[in-house]
DNA sequence: TGTACATCAGTGAACGCGCGTTCACTGATGTAC
DNA sequence: TGTACATCAGTGAACGCGCGTTCACTGATGTAC
C-alpha cells in the first residue's frame, strides 16, 4: 500500500492510520483487511518499506565513492559512506526514519527479506561488512571487531535522533551535515 | 501530579493519558485543568521532572568516583561518569527516560529550571562541563571542544536507543553494560 | 462451447471505545474591613 | 468579632471525534469439467 508509505513519509509512524490510508487510497476502511491482519501488520510493512529505502541510500553512498588504490582509503570511505548515508536517510526522511525503527527489529531474522536494499543487504549488514573490511584492511584490530557495529551504529542512530526530535532539530541542513561529519571522524577514530 | 510521573514510568509518553492520570488521582477528569492548561502541558511537566531525575543520576555517577591525584584522570573519570549514568537511567527508567526527549527540548532556554538536577545544572550542562575540565586538564584539544557536546551526546543517547526500543533490548544488564563501556571508551578515544 | 464453482478485492453498515475538552456550578478556605 | 468577598480545587454532565475492527454480503475474474 504505497498510501500508507506516504503518510509515513510525512507524520512517522503514528500518522500511519488505517482509516487514513484506506480513504487515500479510495476504499472502504475494512477493504484494508484483505492485505493487512491488523494496524500493527500495516505498520511493520512500511517499517520493512522503510529499512529497505534506508540501505538503498546507504548503498548510493557507498557506489558514490571513488576508487582508491590503496584497500586501507578505500575500507575507511566505506566505513564514512555508510554512516553519511544512514544520517542523509534520516534527514531527508525523517518520518519514514523514524517509522523504520518505530517497530521492534529482529536482527537477523525478519529483518532481512523485505528490509534489504538493491544490494541485498540490510542496513545493518551493510554496516557490518564495511567493519569487516575495515579489518581485513588491518586498520581496525580484530579485538576490537566485537561489538563494533554497535558502537557505530549508536554513535550515527543518536545523531539522527537529536536532528530529527531533539535539541539539534533548528540546525540548518549545512550545520547539520557538518556536525555529522565530526560525529563520523569520532568515530573513525575511536572504533 | 505524581500519578502521572508513574504512568510515564511505565509505558512512557503515550501512556500519560490525561483521562488515566486523573483516574488514578481520584479526582474528576476535568480537575486536570486547574494544573495544566492541556495534555500537551501536561507531558512537558512531566518531561522536565524526568530531566531533572536523568540529572541526578549523572550527578550521583559523578559523585561515585574516587579522588584522583592526577587532574587529568579525574576530567576522564568525570566524562565516564557522565555517560554512564546517561546510560544507566535509560536503562533503569525508560519510560521516563523516553518521555524526556519526547518534547521538544531548547539547549538554553526552558530546559535549565525544571530540568536540572540537585547542583543545578541539566544534562547537557553536566556534559558540557566535564568537555571543559577534559580541556583543562589538556586532554581534550582546544579546537576540538566545539560540538564535541553534540558528538558524545549522540554516541551515548543512540545506545540508549537501540538498548530500549532497537536491536539491543533483548541483550541483559550485565550485556548492556559491556556495550556501554566500550561505547564510552571509543567516545573518550575519538572525540 | 457452455456451465458450475472457487477465489478474492471490495462494500455498507454498524459496534464500542476512550479520548481531550467545555460548560456552569459547588464548597471550602483565607482575607479585608 | 462578625460579615462580605475573592480565590481556587474539584464536580457532574455532556460534546464530538476518529479510531480499529467485525459482520454478512456483492461482483468480477479465472478455472475445471
Amino acid at each position: 500500500m504505497t498510501s500508507a508509505i506516504e503518510l509515513a513519509r510525512k507524520g512517522g509512524p503514528e500518522a500511519v492510520v488505517l482509516r487514513e490510508v484506506t480513504r487515500r487510497a479510495d476504499v472502504a476502511p475494512n477493504a484494508a483487511y484483505r492485505h493487512f491482519a491488523d494496524r500493527q501488520a500495516l505498520v511493520q510493512a512500511v517499517s520493512e518499506a522503510a529499512m529497505s529505502l534506508l540501505a538503498t541510500t546507504m548503498e548510493a553512498e557507498e557506489a558514490a565513492i571513488p576508487v582508491y588504490e590503496d584497500s586501507a582509503a578505500t575500507a575507511r570511505a566505506r566505513l564514512r559512506a555508510v554512516g553519511t548515508g544512514y544520517l542523509r536517510f534520516a534527514q531527508t526522511e525523517p518520518g519514514l526514519f523514524q517509522t523504520a525503527f518505530s517497530v521492534p527489529i529482529d536482527l537477523q531474522l525478519a529483518a532481512s527479506a523485505a528490509s534489504a536494499g538493491e544490494s541485498g543487504l540490510t542496513p545493518f549488514q551493510l554496516l557490518s561488512s564495511a567493519l569487516d573490511e575495515l579489518v581485513a584492511a588491518n586498520i581496525l584490530p580484530a579485538e576490537r571487531r566485537v561489538g563494533a557495529e554497535f558502537l557505530a551504529w549508536s554513535a550515527v542512530h543518536g545523531l539522527a535522533m537529536l536532528c530529527i526530535a531533539g535539541p539539534l532539530r533548528m540546525l540548518d541542513q549545512e550545520q547539520k551535515q557538518s556536525v555529522g561529519n565530526l560525529l563520523v571522524n569520532m568515530v573513525e577514530r575511536g572504533l
